[in-house]
DNA sequence: TCCTCATCTTACTCCTGCGTAAGTTGGGTG
DNA sequence: CACCCAACTTACGCAGGAGTAAGATGAGGA
């Protein structure tokens, strides 16, 4: 499958803390691979060269190994989505520069997107609350830029930003899944369109076709 | 939590078909509360007021258990979308059919979407399958009316469908999390009237955005 | 050189939960 | 009424995998 790391020479030590780093990278490679439940810590030991009681010397056990790549990777996301939002000031660029970082953050780091899109340990309560809590974040900061330029409701901007997160995100898995059709920008664009032709000009448009369905 | 389905007089026998029945009630229950991992046996087996070998007796396995339910779900949100991209010939009102759908399965049967939508056997290459293929066929059914009326190529056609999906999808989960906020028909129109602000009239916008943003 | 302690290893224990062997019960039919 | 077979039960085997006890090893300082 993936090359398997580094796991050179075993037998060689390292100092505590450049250990530790390479674990969360061994630990990485097989949750992505395997998702959290068919991840042995065997597996990650091994891949990491080392023997298993020297993972537990680091953490605790499997499910905080797990939850510090999970608050890891789920901040990049947060942190890219922001980064992308205050690059300009133009609404139809940050609607372009918001889909590049999804398309970015699923495009990068060893798929590590999959422990925060498609955990399989979201029925634990700390997992689901830090998924949702990104994915939430995401949405703020869409929703605030939303209410800043139209007259919308706090709550209908809200609903609007998880549909365009959830856009974002759904699409980006979907491009990644099917690589080789159509190159990132290519699609990233074509999202971005289609979710600025639907917010833009929203307040125009609404009493318009709220008069023509109500009647 | 929910009631225990209909355990009624534990000691009642059934005719066979009636007993299956019973069973993958009783699965359903446990899988969507506690997800396939955490779901044991012996729980659903207790739910149905029955002891584990009967259970055995109707279903191979726990996985095939689970694959029955996840195959009569994923049917039924096929047909559904279907149903309502043939409901009408506006297409106004088939965007808003569409997402009224996704609503309505996502409300209905026991929060049975989970087993669709969130399943945390996704490694599985046989469950993934399930759930990207239904994912796609509702995909295929919008992008079919897509292409009948825009002038747009069969492979962008298919990745809007995708994220329209996936808009759908995300914004109904979202707004059952959240229940009481906002009413069923109010969050449905409001994505419905997003997508259709993005999509329609999209060959007439296309030329002048591509000129203006490739200049 | 020899001591020390952090790093690492082998070789277990134990628990959970799927699946099954063997035996029991009760309603319908000749 | 006696038989039969489908529906059911109790009680267990067994594997996989998390976590651990106890001991080995090697680099750096006195």
């Amino acid at each position: 499958m993936t090359a398997p790391s580094d796991a050179r020479a075993r037998g060689t030590r390292l100092p505590r803390v450049r250990r530790r780093r390479q674990l969360l990278a061994a630990a990485q490679e097989v949750f992505v691979a395997r998702g959290y439940h068919a991840a042995a810590m065997d597996e990650i030991a091994e891949r990491a060269g080392v023997s298993k009681p020297v993972l537990y010397q680091h953490f605790p056990g499997k499910l905080e190994l797990y939850l510090a790549l999970l608050e890891e990777h789920s901040e990049v996301l947060v942190e890219k989505q922001r980064e992308a939002l205050e690059s300009t000031d133009d609404n139809r660029q940050r609607v372009t520069a918001s889909f590049q970082a999804y398309f970015d953050f699923v495009a990068g780091d060893g798929e590590a997107f999959r422990l925060v899109f498609e955990s399989d340990l979201r029925n634990l309560p700390a997992v689901r609350e830090k998924s949702e809590q990104t994915f939430q974040r995401c949405a703020e900061l869409i929703g605030d830029v939303i209410r800043q330029d139209t007259s919308i409701s706090d709550e209908e901007a809200h609903l609007l930003s998880i549909a365009l997160v959830g856009m974002a995100e759904t699409s980006a898995r979907y491009w990644l899944n099917n690589h080789g059709s159509v190159p990132q920008d290519a699609a990233e664009q074509l999202v971005a369109r289609l979710a600025w032709r639907g917010i833009s000009g929203w307040d125009l448009t609404r009493s318009a076709e709220e008069a023509a369905s109500g009647d």
